[in-house]
DNA sequence: TCTGGGGTCCTAGGACCC
DNA sequence: TCTGGGGTCCTAGGACCC
């Protein structure tokens, strides 16, 4: 007899400041929230139920939020302690399950199937989960079960805080028929916008909309997601497993910037970032990308590959700063400046070798990455380069 | 609502090759 | 000479999620 399938996708319930309530009993019952600074145009991150209640929700400036909340408690974020208490989370539920995928600091998927002799029904292993997370933890989680985990995740934000919502086999179908279109998971508003355009607004439209007709609206890969998942059935989103395929960093500043000079100098620190993390992960790549947010918000981005790995973070820094320097419109207002290397690969590609490399490209690499372990060891940064040298204090590069 | 930062995947068009 | 069709790689932009 086969065994049903059964998933389960674990949801923390306003994780970061759950956690800040957990450490600061002050803070309990109170609107928290975790936002950066309002003054460096900073967003809500997370926030506590209490503070759900003034209209504040993620993504929300911190401007407005404190505008709607001036008693609340903002609080930076410390991500450190969030990790720590995110492994103790998964640590639980590595008892559970030898399959599982954790998709972000908050949230997980495991593959409970054949456990009903160990755990019981899939109700009650869900809900000893939910008892151990607690006990263990102190946290509290929202939990989804179901025969997908497409399903899974859905259902786990159907009953949030410390819920529990479970879809028999069979159910399939009938409960995505209920759901609002906003609630299927990887439709976002464009497409809600693009389908509602269409004459689409809701799941049952949707069912009766032929997939070559989605494919006109939403294209090809949109159009085959949606069929599905209007359906009941996996999509496939969640099932591979993902390889890092890029690394990135992005700043925006405070005020709008058009000095050459200090964009140049946060594409440093930016290249110095990111060239930590690759050692750091012992991850290639050859190509590079730089973005470019105007004041207006539009953002542009370019990339190139060039025939060599990324050697070290002056490598990295020159490669970007031709790229801004291609790209950027001379004069223009930028609100933010990213980079990102791309297509990592874990082993390093063959070096093109130069008739002149003398073995110094080596050496560098080997110096970078002993510096990088002299200033992980001390735990801040130990190496400034002329160039971050605020601006006006003289750079003599 | 004056809109972060870190990711993934998809698409369309061009280059290039057979 | 008015012009094929497929495959692959690369680039720029966009949608989406937490």
């Amino acid at each position: 007899m086969p065994v049903p399938n059964v998933f389960f996708h674990v949801d923390l319930d306003a994780f970061f400041a759950a956690v800040e309530q957990l450490d600061h009993p002050e803070y309990r019952g109170q609107p928290v929230i975790i936002a950066g600074d309002p003054d460096k145009r900073g967003v809500v991150s997370t926030c506590s139920y209490e503070a759900r209640k003034f209209g504040i929700h993620s993504a929300m400036s911190s401007f407005r939020a404190h505008q709607l909340c001036p008693q609340g408690i903002f609080l930076p974020g410390r991500m450190h302690r969030y990790h720590e208490k995110s492994r103790e989370v998964m640590a639980v539920l590595d008892g559970f399950s030898p399959d599982i995928r954790q998709i972000s600091v908050d949230e997980a998927f495991l593959d409970m199937s054949g456990t009903e002799r160990i755990f019981g029904t899939p109700r009650e292993a869900a809900l000893l989960l939910k008892q151990r997370v607690h006990d263990q933890t102190g946290l509290t989680i929202s939990v989804g079960v179901a025969p997908n985990r497409y399903l899974a995740k859905i259902a786990s934000g159907l009953s949030k805080p410390d819920g529990l919502t479970m879809i028999e086999p069979g159910e399939e179908a009938s409960f995505m028929r209920a759901r609002l279109l906003k609630d299927v998971w990887g439709v976002g508003e464009k497409s809600r916008e693009r389908l509602a355009n269409a004459g689409l607004r809701t799941v049952e439209d949707i069912l009766a909309c032929p997939e070559k007709l989605l494919a006109g609206i939403l294209g090809d890969a949109g159009a085959s997601f949606l069929y599905q998942a209007v359906r009941g059935i996996d999509p496939g989103i969640m099932s591979g497993e993902t390889a890092s395929r890029s690394i990135s960093a992005e700043r925006t500043f405070d005020r709008d910037i058009h000095d050459r000079e200090v964009l140049e100098s946060m594409l440093l620190e930016l290249s110095i970032e990111l060239m930590y993390r690759l050692l750091d992960e012992e991850l290639y790549s050859k190509t590079v990308t730089v973005k470019i947010r105007y004041a207006d918000f539009t953002t542009v981005s370019i990339q190139s590959t060039g025939e060599n790995a990324v050697r070290d973070s002056s490598d990295l820094f020159s490669r970007a700063r031709t790229l801004m320097r291609k790209k950027l419109e001379p004069g223009a207002l930028v609100r933010l400046i990213g980079l990102a290397v791309n297509r990592l690969d874990d082993k390093p590609p063959m070096e093109q070798l130069s008739l002149f490399d003398d073995g110094s490209t080596k050496k560098k690499r080997l110096v970078e990455q002993a510096m990088h372990k002299l200033e992980k060891k001390r735990g801040k940064r130990l190496i400034t380069r002329a160039r971050l040298v605020q601006p006006g204090m003289g750079t003599d590069e």
